[in-house]
DNA sequence: CTAGGGTTAG
């Protein structure tokens, strides 16, 4: 500005020119410097030059100022010169002022003028901005006429028409025909693919652009990566990635979102949290993105953490309090729900229909069904989700007669979808309704949803919860595809109906079918590795959980400390346990109940009074741990104080299963009577479950009378589980009474209950090995056999005597003897001595709890063979070293 | 480049 100052001052008039035009060039968005310019240009006569008229409007243009563009132009008129009519359009396009841009375009045309190259392109752009095909095509006709088909900047502007038309044949066309292509071209081209959702083809012609060898700029790659996302291209995706970072364009908040989006959708949360840490510069998007992001992945809580996050910076968009209703309807957070409704109502956006939705459905999760209704009697216009949103709140809280009612109105003013069929195939299984199931089944496939997928996993879960395995596992092999729900359902429907080996084999078939795992899918495979004690298999979850960012979920890292602790790896439950950074009741309750199986009762109380410490409020099952720890260590008096300080403390009432733990506590440490008179003080009735905890404890106890009265009182309970059937035959076993033996036995065969076969399986070298009671099938068998009878001399030496008490059948000594030897621990542990190095620890899991001499027996090898061996029966760890068992034969 | 309802786990 100085430089034109001095040149007015000294009426150099061409030196003038230049030092303006410089001027002019310089100018960027301060519309006061830009009138200043404009001011000297007229005082000094410079103002009807064609060449600053244009360059003035074109400035203008930029300070979103159409007026003075127009302004200037109209001074102008007459001069029929192209170059302004071409600065005018582009102006008007430039501000979205489509109309008014091709309103100028006709009116060249009226004028006689011939529009040039430099015409067609914001003319273009202002049909696609218009939508208006009709018009779009006209200037095309145009354009060829002309004889301008091969200009670069006229195809680039007819590829992004096309595209944001949603014609990528025609836009496809154009970039074929273009003779001479740039950069833009091909991002022209993949942004209408990616905009139109055409994920593959954006993908494709992105890849050809890499294979020419032409690098990508910033924005081919912030329009192929939601391309990625959407096919879950995870390999095009990470090179899309490595490739942002070689180009440098990391830093771009385009291209950042792109990624953090991705990521999203690949549902890779540790990727997906890295990007958002490392972002430099975050707007609305990014935010909205993130924050949105976590609730998807089931992270409500932290979602709300990073809404509070971002209202400190942005004021919140219907985008981001929709993420946050969302959020708070499936947390505990009500009142921020609220209060965000509040603001919604203040910002005078009340009639959202999609944050309307979310809003039905927050207030009904919630049990507020009237302010749910509330919503959604205001919604102006109510759309098939809001219909759906208000009658599964009704269905949600088993109002029938409301959403009947509310079904038929719906029909009258749109159709039904499937959504709210799912809705009603999982209550019905939710309620072990059958016919209903069975009855919408025929009902869905009349209208035709049977192949959708959702509809599909509904169903395999409704038979398999319903009892019918096989047709679920119809449904399962017949469906035409299958996704992560339907793999996690399958995975649990197996274990449910007891097929632990089929529910493994799922899991890995489910790998091998590269479907991605998700949260539930470890909260599905977990608790299997715990039951079957798969150490690898869980490690190897814990490796893909730890990939995948599931870790922060509480509920998954809930579950690998229960895995660890189950599978005998007591440091890394330890550790998971310790890394969690937000722990609840569950997670407290996993370690106890750890601490309690490895019989470290005192660990498990110190346990539970850190999580007292920490304000965690405890609920009725964390007491069942506590007392079952205080049981296996034999801390009766910590017991008893726990269980009194469970109703006078925290005001929990006992249930049956406290209670029996109480009578456990009791007995094993001894005091049957004690126990006896706890159960008949009882405020309710006691069940098998109760005297059962008393009867077993009786087998240890030389107090006959009592084993009889107890067994007496089982027996006329008449209850169905097997398990006390046998209890009860074994103690009548133990006291010689094979009359009543065959009584009890007689009594289990005519109820058709069948006795759980006793197993114990060890693993080694990755291969599972599995024994059963007298198992003499497998390849080392009679090595197995000579070595328990080599052991069974050497421990003779050191004062073993087989205790046959334990054999609860009527047959000769011997037989007994030699069945003893069959028990499956004992052959998995000599199986285990056979086929590893000296001195390596050995871990034997078994369904049943572990018999008495197999205890006595277990210890002696441990001594002999100096080994540690890690026993897990039904009910807790043994560790055996040095000829004794961290149980200090309390179990 | 960002927002809504359905299935599984607890």
């Amino acid at each position: 500005m100085a430089a034109v100052r001095i040149c007015t001052l000294s009426g150099n008039m061409q030196a003038l020119q230049v030092s303006i035009s410089k001027a002019i060039n310089r100018v960027t968005i301060n519309s006061q410097k830009l009138s200043k310019i404009h001011a000297l240009l007229i005082t000094s006569g410079l103002g009807r030059s064609v060449f600053f008229a244009g360059k003035l409007i074109s400035k203008y243009s930029y300070v979103t100022d159409v007026t003075s563009c127009l302004l200037i132009f109209r001074s102008m008129m007459h001069t029929g010169n192209v170059y302004l009519w071409n600065s005018i359009i582009r102006a008007c396009t430039h501000n979205k002022m489509y109309a008014k841009a091709l309103d100028m375009y006709s009116e060249l045309r009226g004028e006689r003028l011939i529009a040039d190259t430099h015409t067609f392109p914001s003319v273009i752009s202002a049909c696609a901005g218009l939508l208006d095909i009709e018009m779009g095509e006209s200037v095309h006709n145009h354009v060829k006429e002309l004889g301008f088909g091969s200009d670069v900047y006229i195809g680039n502007a007819l590829i992004d028409m096309y595209a944001r038309l949603g014609d990528l044949g025609k836009a496809h066309t154009v970039f074929e025909e273009m003779a001479r292509k740039d950069i833009v071209s091909w991002n022209s081209l993949i942004f209408g693919y990616s905009a139109n959702e055409y994920w593959v083809e954006a993908l494709e012609m992105y890849n050809q652009l890499r294979g020419i060898g032409i690098v990508p700029d910033l924005f081919s790659v912030s329009s192929v990566l939601p391309a990625c996302g959407g096919v879950l291209a995870f390999n095009d995706g990470e090179i899309v990635h490595g490739l942002v970072h070689k180009i440098g364009i990391g830093k771009d908040v385009l291209v950042s979102n792109g990624l953090l989006s991705m990521y999203r959708k690949f549902g890779m949360l540790m990727e997906f949290r890295r990007i958002f840490d490392e972002m430099i510069v975050r707007d609305v998007v990014s935010w909205n993105t993130f924050v949105c992001g976590l609730s998807e992945s089931g992270l409500f809580e932290e979602s709300i953490m990073f809404f509070k996050r971002m209202v400190s910076v942005f004021k919140p968009d219907l985008l981001a309090l929709t993420s946050i209703f969302r959020a708070c309807s499936n947390s505990g957070d009500l009142r921020l729900g609220k209060y965000a409704h509040d603001y919604m109502k203040k910002c005078g956006t009340v009639t959202d229909t999609v944050a309307s939705n979310v809003l039905i459905d927050m207030y009904g999760k919630h049990g507020d069904l009237l302010s749910s209704r509330n919503v959604f009697d205001q919604l102006t216009s109510k759309d098939r989700v809001s219909w759906n949103s208000i009658i599964s709140c009704y269905i949600l809280h088993s109002c029938s007669e409301e959403w009947v009612k509310l079904f038929k109105m719906m029909k009258m003013k749109t159709q039904p979808d499937s959504f709210l069929l799912v809705m009603l195939l999982s209550q019905g299984t939710h309620l072990g309704n059958k016919s209903l199931g069975i009855q919408l089944h025929c009902e869905l496939m009349k209208m035709g949803f049977d192949a959708d997928i959702f509809i599909g996993n509904a169903l395999i879960d409704m038979y398999a919860k319903c009892g019918n395995i096989e047709d679920s596992n119809y449904l399962f092999r017949t469906m035409k595809c299958r996704d992560n729900v339907t793999w996690n359902t399958m995975i649990v429907s197996s274990v449910h109906s007891g097929n632990c080996f089929r529910g493994m084999e799922l899991a890995a078939e489910m790998r091998v079918a590269g479907v991605l795992p998700d949260a539930t899918t470890m909260l599905c495979v977990l608790p299997l590795c715990s039951l079957v004690a798969a150490k690898r298999q869980g490690k190897e979850l814990h490796g893909c959980i730890y990939k995948l960012g599931f870790d922060s979920d509480v509920a998954v890292g809930n579950a690998l400390v229960e895995m660890y602790s189950k599978c005998g790896n007591m440091k890394n439950c330890l550790r998971v346990f310790e890394l969690m950074k937000t722990k609840d009741v569950v997670t407290w309750t996993a370690l106890i109940s750890a601490y309690g199986m490895y019989g470290e009762g005192q660990k498990a109380l110190s346990t539970f009074h850190a999580m007292e410490a920490t304000a965690t409020a405890p609920d009725h099952i964390v007491f069942i741990a506590v007392l079952f720890s205080c049981s296996h260590s034999g801390l009766v008096e910590e017991g008893m104080a726990c269980f009194n300080n469970m109703k006078n403390v925290y005001n929990i009432e006992p249930r049956r299963e406290h209670y029996a733990c109480v009578v456990d506590l009791l007995s094993r440490s001894g005091r049957l009577s004690e126990a006896e008179q706890f159960i008949l003080s009882m405020p309710i009735e006691p069940d098998a479950s109760i005297w059962g905890a008393l009867l077993s404890a009786c087998r240890r106890s030389t107090d006959t009378s009592i084993a009889e009265r107890v067994s007496e009182r089982i027996i006329s309970i008449n209850s169905n589980d097997t398990g006390y059937h046998v209890l009860v035959s074994n103690i009548y076993a133990s006291l010689g009474r094979w009359d009543k033996v065959k009584t009890v036995r007689k009594s289990i065969q005519d109820k058709g209950l069948e006795k759980d076969p006793g197993c114990s399986w060890i693993e080694i070298q990755n291969k599972v090995y599995v024994f059963g009671v007298g198992t003499n099938v497998f390849a080392q068998y009679e090595e197995v056999r000579k070595l328990i009878s080599e052991l069974s001399d050497l421990m003779a030496k050191e004062g073993y005597v087989a205790d046959l008490e334990c054999v609860l059948h009527d047959i000769e000594e011997d037989d007994k003897r030699s069945m003893i030897c069959g028990h499956s621990e004992r052959l998995a542990i000599a199986f285990g001595l056979l086929n590893t190095k000296a001195g390596t620890p050995l871990q034997v899991m078994k369904n049943l709890r572990v018999c008495g001499d197999c205890h006595t027996v277990t210890k002696y090898i441990s001594k002999i063979m100096k080994r540690e061996i890690l026993v897990r029966d039904a009910n807790r760890f043994h560790l055996f070293k040095d000829g004794v068992c961290s149980c200090k034969d309390h179990w």
